[in-house]
RNA sequence: GGGCCGCUAGCUCAACUGGCAGAGCAGCUGACUCUUAAUCAGCAGGUUACAGGUUCGAUUCCUGUGCGGCUCACCA
């Protein structure tokens, strides 16, 4: 017959109660720490340095030593009678506490910690020492609770390894799973490291509107959303462009944002229906200097984060160092699928030529679909090595500058690396006539199968018609990036809070 | 949306062909003053995801549902 005692969230609760009987606040307001664990560490291994001596002692290191204070989560206790050990963890890292001769404690110390658990919160003052084994140690000369635990923790060896709870009780997964905790740091590093990129370039960072009245800049489903008092809805944007580019007519020339876009599409190890996009748009240059700046970008990024251009990903090593490989879409897909689609201008003799191959080769896909599919069954998955795919049908392609004398091809770039399209980017269309005969085409060819909520957004042409410098523009999937360079394989390894179905 | 796989104690995992659901960690009690996956002795902990079905008997076989993973489709 089950106890309520063997329940150990039951356990908890009857701990904090007899804390609280005893007069102690189970979670106090505040405690000043002096130093963080690796801090800590830090002033140890200083103290202990050859030379430091005369230095160390005059610092209070020596035979009186330094007090310090830590504050952070117990991750382990090891009780042995009259002496303890505990870790104790902090966002910098972690160090073992020393508990010598809790007897000596004044009742109240003892009593508390009795009652410690794995899992709570905790800071101690003490002096800093190496035990026999050479562990960096606080021996704690005092402590006190700033937050109880009630619920148990993952288990300390295995970690924490249910997907689902990992993403959705991220916090436990990022306690209990130190590897995971490096992966968010490093998309912190990463990001972090691009608008560095950005701003020493001269880039300023804009912020643009979420909710649009109609969502451009991509073919992508939006969500809707509604404003009440204007009674209307809005869309969430599926992209940054169209923002961007009344900006450069603005006059910023320079110009990048790092935020969330939404498409209401499908959910993938690449896709995740709210991600981070980087854009960034410049006057007067064109593909050719954006590809330039995004190799260079994404070569120091590597560095700044990895301290290495050359990085693992999967079972592939990959070499990110400047100059990427330049091919053209069309010879890249002829290359691995060894058909030139070119020379099957429409959409039902592209079709028939693809048959042979045992591709899908749905009816209802028109001839830019029939190409994105050859490219991504053929030359996407091939593409290890950082790659600029280039010079995209103008069909593919409605906000691209075509090629000059070439009316079906457009200055366009997709970048691949490791299989991955991290980053689309081209010349920007800015004829505001030639923009709205494509968005016209894109309307007919919309019209019926339209999950697409398109509609020509006026007000963007509007600002073409003032006048937009040529300009060069970069959207880079940045949760891709990020993945790219923590080697993992799901988009959802590198965002905190993946979109899951509800539970229930 | 389709296909395949998974769901057992708080966590990590066992349980043969259908035959009493088990271990380690965490927890509780006790021993132990340098441990670090501490150790030792004992105790407790289960709607086997959920709902049905087959069977003398179901964690196991069947059907459905939920959630997750992979994959295909969708996604310039």
């Amino acid at each position: 017959m089950p106890s309520r005692l063997d329940n150990i969230n039951e356990q908890r609760r009857q701990k904090l109660e007899r804390l609280r009987a005893r007069g102690i606040d189970p979670y106090p307001h505040r405690f000043r720490q002096t130093h963080t664990t690796r801090e800590a560490i830090a002033a140890l291994e200083a103290a202990e340095a050859p030379g430091a001596a005369t230095q160390a002692r005059s610092r209070g290191f020596g035979q009186e030593k330094e007090e310090i204070s830590l504050a952070g989560r117990i991750t382990a206790i090891r009780r042995m009678g009259k002496s303890s050990f505990a870790d104790l963890r902090d966002g910098a890292g972690k160090i073992q506490l020393l508990f010598q001769n809790t007897d000596q404690f004044e009742e109240e110390k003892r009593e508390l910690f009795k009652d410690l658990d794995i899992g709570d919160i905790i800071g101690a003052g003490g002096a800093l020492l190496r035990t026999r084994t050479g562990e960096p140690t606080l021996a704690v000369h005092d402590f006190s609770l700033l937050a109880k635990s009630l619920q148990p923790l993952p288990e300390k060896w295995h970690g924490l390894a249910d997907t689902e709870k990992r993403y959705r009780q991220r916090y436990l997964d990022l306690i209990a799973n130190s590897e995971v905790r490096e992966v968010f740091l490093a998309r912190s590093q990463i990001i972090s490291a691009v608008r560095q990129f950005m701003d020493r370039r001269g880039f300023i960072e804009v912020e643009t509107p979420v909710l649009q009245p109609s969502a451009g800049g991509a073919l992508a489903a939006p969500f809707i959303t509604h404003h009440n008092a204007l009674d209307r809805d809005f869309y969430l944007r599926i992209a940054l462009e169209l923002h961007h580019k009344r900006l450069i007519v603005g006059g910023f020339d320079k110009i990048y944002e790092i935020g969330t876009v939404f498409r209401n599409e499908g959910i993938s190890t690449t896709h995740n229906p709210e991600y981070t996009l980087l854009e960034s748009y410049e006057a007067y240059a064109d593909y050719t200097d954006v590809m330039v700046m995004l190799e260079e970008m994404v070569a120091w990024v590597s560095r700044q984060v990895l301290g290495a251009t050359a990085i693992k990903y999967g079972e592939h090593d990959i070499e990110l160092k400047p100059p990427w490989r330049r091919v053209t879409l069309r010879d890249a897909v002829r290359e691995h699928s060894g058909i030139d689609f070119v020379k099957y201008p429409t959409a039902s003799g592209l079709r028939e030529r693809m048959r042979s191959l045992k591709v899908d080769t749905d009816p209802d896909k028109n001839w830019a679909r029939l190409v994105d599919e050859l490219y991504k069954t053929f030359a996407r998955p091939r593409l290890i090595q950082p790659t600029f795919l280039i010079d995209y049908p103008v069909s593919m392609s409605p906000l691209a500058k075509n090629k000059p004398g070439e009316e079906r091809v457009a200055e366009r770039f997709q970048a691949v690396v490791g299989g991955l399209e991290i980053a689309n980017a081209y010349s920007e269309l800015n004829d505001p006539l030639e923009q709205r005969e494509r968005f016209a085409e894109q309307m007919k060819e919309r019209h019926g199968s339209d999950e697409e909520q398109w509609t020509i957004d006026e007000d963007y042409l509007l600002a073409l018609e003032y006048g937009m410098p040529p300009t060069g523009g970069l959207g880079v999937g940045i949760d891709r990036l990020v993945m790219l360079l923590t080697d993992q394989p799901s988009i959802r390894e590198v965002i905190l809070f993946p979109q899951l179905r509800e539970k229930q």
